[in-house]
DNA sequence: TCCTTATTTCTATAAATATCGAAATATACA
DNA sequence: TGTATATTTCGATATTTATAGAAATAAGGA
């Protein structure tokens, strides 16, 4: 990975309301935004979006559609590889 | 660690500068301010305290002094548990 | 003491980013 | 088609942060 996706992997990971996400779907399958929303008593949808997209556009999430939903989860793999204490603790 | 803490260590390393400065100090034993201020192109003094103080507070270097000089240095085990990609790549 | 070098602190500014409200888009269903 | 739900996009604002210049502090040597 080039120093570029490197800063955007730890910058998406260095504040607090995108940390807690990536936690909450450590032990969680994969969250529709509502949930997530509601989780980390996210106020707007549109504050919700941008903290998924960067946490997407780094590689830490993938998202599936399904109807109407968005299910994101966890690229494990990936946060192992990057951020393991984050996998176990 | 406590959450808080892991914020401030990944939103050190979220930053091209710093994440540049702690890839050089994983090779060089340590490095004083001028050697890190030319080795990174940083044009005032006050801009590399202010990155050198956000990445000794959460413990990914420590400094020593010696004379006039302060030299910085990595935490290779903080690193290595945290962002261990960053020791090997 | 005075001077030089090394680094930090203070204050200000510009750039980046987190948040929000409202409108837009997407999908399912009556 | 019309309505309801879920999510994203757009535009604006407030907070955070990276950067810089100047003054302050620290240590060594003439």
């Amino acid at each position: 990975m080039d120093e570029e996706q490197l800063v955007k992997v730890y910058k998406a990971l260095g504040e607090p309301t995108r940390l807690k996400l990536v936690k909450a779907l450590v032990s969680a399958p994969q969250m529709a935004c509502q949930d997530i929303a509601e989780k980390l008593d996210i106020q707007a949808n549109s504050t919700l979006t941008h903290h998924l997209k960067l946490l997407t556009d780094c590689g830490l999430l993938v998202v599936e559609k399904e109807g109407t939903y968005r299910y994101y989860s966890l690229q494990k793999d990936v946060l192992k590889k990057y951020a393991p204490t984050l996998i176990s603790e």
